[in-house]
DNA sequence: AATGGATCCAACCGCATAGAT
DNA sequence: CATCTATGCGGTTGGATCCAT
């Protein structure tokens, strides 16, 4: 038996939201919330809109103080070494940085930071900046605290790391008293641009990171705590980086309730 | 100017989980 | 306890846009 579908898709409307879709939607669940039931909201403020399609469109753009685009360097990252340590919990990691979305985290790093961490060449000059799209052009000058200059995938956000030394890892906030911040690996280990265009390089330099998180992660017993003390309950560890599978003794994370404060000093 | 490839991102899909019955 | 339903989440896709040729 199939799983039911959660609306009836010959009847409700797909692809991009119009205005007037989007104001509909945002002014009701301003005035009068969600109502607790995302499936019945769009009957009753006639949208012809699946439930979670609204869900969706509130969570990642209608809600207030949603950031989207112009990522600063201290953004990418904080999402790089929570993705090293924590692999690809989107929702997690963007309850760090706030005004981001589990979505455009996760689409920031499928375009750019995974290329910047996996070896997207630099002398990839190709394209030196990318275009600057109407919400990148919105957000720039709103207050992000970035310059305003968008940086590309491949050019001087992508080549960010490639100019340095190594890739350098500023010391992430610890999210909880005891867990293990994950800690700037030697810096040696992750120089991955540097001659390492040949994958095997690459692969070792990799093991040696991933080594040292296996050492620096140890520390995350409160993960633990994060489901009542059940060490496993409600965590999917086949879906943690791939890049930590191997490491022994690595556990859940605590809860999150603190967002990393952009800036702030962080005491090792 | 036309075309094809690359890139980005909004939106969809489907699974996992929590909560209700 | 079993089943059903709604929600949350991560993976994937499709279309728009840009750049190089």
């Amino acid at each position: 038996m199939g799983r039911a579908p959660c609306c009836d898709k010959a009847n409700v409307k797909r692809g991009p939201w119009s205005p007037e879709e989007d104001e509909k939607l945002k002014s009701h669940i301003e005035q009068h919330g969600t109502g607790g039931n995302w499936i019945t909201l769009p009957q009753k403020i006639g949208l012809k809109r699946c439930g979670k399609s609204c869900r969706l469109r509130w969570l990642n753009y209608l809600r207030p103080n949603i950031r989207h685009g112009g990522f600063s360097e201290e953004e990418d990252n904080i999402i790089c070494r929570l993705y090293i340590s924590i692999g690809s919990r989107w929702s997690v990691i963007a309850a760090q940085l706030p005004g981001r979305t589990d979505n455009d985290v996760k689409n920031h790093w499928n375009t750019r930071l995974k290329k910047k961490l996996f070896g997207k060449q630099c002398d990839d000059r190709r394209r030196p900046t990318r275009r600057i799209t109407r919400p990148e052009q919105d957000n720039i000058d709103h207050g992000t605290g970035d310059l305003g200059i968008i940086s590309t995938g491949v050019s001087q956000s992508d080549c960010y790391w490639a100019q340095q030394p190594a890739l350098s890892y500023p010391p992430l906030r610890p999210v909880c008293e005891g867990y293990a911040t994950p800690v700037a690996p030697p810096p040696q280990s992750v120089s991955c641009y540097e001659g390492s265009q040949s994958p095997t390089g690459f692969l070792t330099e990799l093991d040696e990171l991933f080594q040292f998180n296996s050492v620096k992660l140890e520390g995350l017993d409160c993960f633990n705590e994060m489901n009542g003390g059940s060490a496993s309950a409600g965590m999917n560890w086949n879906q943690v980086s791939p890049l930590l599978r191997v490491v022994h003794g690595m556990q859940q994370l605590p809860p999150l309730e603190e967002p990393v404060q952009l800036g702030t000093p962080v005491d090792l």
